[in-house]
DNA sequence: TCTCCAAACAATAATGATTCCTGTTATTAT
DNA sequence: ATAATAACAGGAATCATTATTGTTTGGAGA
């Protein structure tokens, strides 16, 4: 399938994901564009950024806590997940083994994600690390 | 939170899953268990595969196609999931960079997932996967 | 520019995996 | 054996995502 025509409302949602490097949710983009455009529905968030994602425009990094998150960059790249917050930091520097794709006895992978999973720098500087291996609550 | 009591229940789908390399869902446990454990409900499967993942005793794949995929085999290895079929195999002989995590500059990382995505040697042997690229239907 | 039709849409219902809740049962320490 | 408490079944609830339906809009051709 292929994207046919041209609205606002799509072209507002791929450039919403272009703007930012968040991999952002679903309900990340839509909560964004709801004011500027306030009648967009969820279905059509949902149902372009699966468009995009068939057409290769962009790319699903994963899902995290039960959300996907979705990534403009179809460059191969490697990501960091934050198990606290969240957060899905692109990792520089580091190369996903693409090229080992054609060596695999399992079949023909066509593509690869290398995903660290860890505390991100910004909660491991907050005191609510701490807090949360101690047990307590964090207000 | 850790595994307090015993139970014949929590065995059976902790050796469930060690029975196995498929990478279930908790629903696979579910209907390979219910017929030897008629009382068996959903919520005893989640609970356990959850409270074995917090114990660090299993882990979690990744989902594919919104659900879950464990993995008894807590070793740091590589997967392959196939985008026809679901499956998801382990990959022998390449290594997880799991080495590299203290070289991030995003947090700390705790672990690391490498998967490969792409069709495996089952569906591209069988005829499903070319008239499904012609558009036809599979019976 | 006008017309028409397929695609895009809003609104909302439906789906389905997972989690939560309540009363009951099973396990382990004493 | 008994008490304390974790584990459980059954079912309701949650919530991200998908499907449905009737309406609107974009754009190719007249």
């Amino acid at each position: 399938m292929q994207v046919q025509k041209r609205s606002k409302k799509r072209e507002a949602i791929l450039s919403c994901l272009r703007s930012t490097t968040s991999h952002p949710t679903a309900d990340w983009v839509y909560s964004r564009l709801k004011p500027e455009i306030p009648n967009l529905s969820m279905g059509t968030v949902y149902r372009n950024l699966a468009m995009f994602k068939r057409a290769g425009v962009i790319s699903m990094v994963g899902v995290v806590n039960g959300m996907e998150r979705f990534d403009a960059n179809i460059t191969p790249h490697v990501h960091f997940v934050c198990t606290h917050c969240d957060a899905v930091i692109d990792v520089e520097d580091m190369e996903v083994p693409t090229h080992l794709a054609s060596a695999l006895t399992c079949g023909c992978a066509s593509d690869c994600s290398l995903i660290f999973h860890g505390v991100c720098n910004t909660c491991i500087d907050s005191d609510a690390v701490q807090y949360k291996n101690l047990g307590g609550n964090v207000v």
